[in-house]
DNA sequence: GCAATGTGTAACCCAATAGGTTACAGTTGC
DNA sequence: GCAACTGTAACCTATTGGGTTACACATTGC
């Protein structure tokens, strides 16, 4: 048996990773290894362990298997990944920003 | 200049697909066209259009964009989509229900 | 009626991504 | 040493976002 521990790869974020959010709340306390994660959420074992990395993201459809699998709800996995894909594009806000041209608005 | 109506194909869903929202709270009380509305935010005149038509999605980028140009917070459109696929996933509930393990947790 | 404009969408392109399998090298626990 | 676990590479498929160009159709202005 190999306990999981917190990845050292992957550091403290803001907002965190979505697997740091796994690992940290769920896999460690639960004493769950990447393969059971897996083989409880149905998916193979790279998908999770690349999401643990911090390689992979929350689909919809695996935010429903954390919920059945787990509890947390799907709406809470799918947040953590919004805001986690929101700060990033963030950083590029002025990159952007070159490309748009605000609409005034009358209405408020 | 053709203003701008609610296509009909897109029919109210619950939640709204994102398109609903940037045609009813956006386009038309603006009276901007989808061709407009495309150079203001810096996309293709498809992207739009697919939006619109509730056949593309709001990603990240494209939310920037939208904050930027028309001032309602990125994390909203972001969440638009998210209430909106998540709830066709939900629809999938069962099936995916039947490859998942539920794992019990002692902790609370 | 007619020209101009706006629209949806098809056909094509490219790049990225989610997910899978298989395989391999490294690590850990005993 | 050995078994289990892990990250990841190499490969596959399918999907998706976004772009351009082009076409047919609808609407509007005159």
């Amino acid at each position: 048996m190999k306990t999981i521990t917190r990845p050292e790869r992957i550091r403290q974020h803001n907002p965190p990773h979505p697997g740091e959010v796994l690992v940290g709340l769920w896999l460690e306390p639960l004493e769950l290894t990447v393969t059971e994660a897996a083989e409880a959420l149905g998916v193979s074992r790279k998908t999770v362990s690349k999401i643990v990395n911090g390689n992979g993201s929350i689909t919809p459809e695996m935010a429903v298997r954390l919920e059945l699998a787990f509890g947390a709800s799907a709406e809470s996995w799918l947040g953590h990944q919004s805001a986690y894909d929101l700060w990033h594009i963030e950083q590029q806000r002025s990159r952007i920003a070159k490309q748009v041209r605000h609409v005034e608005s009358a209405l408020q």
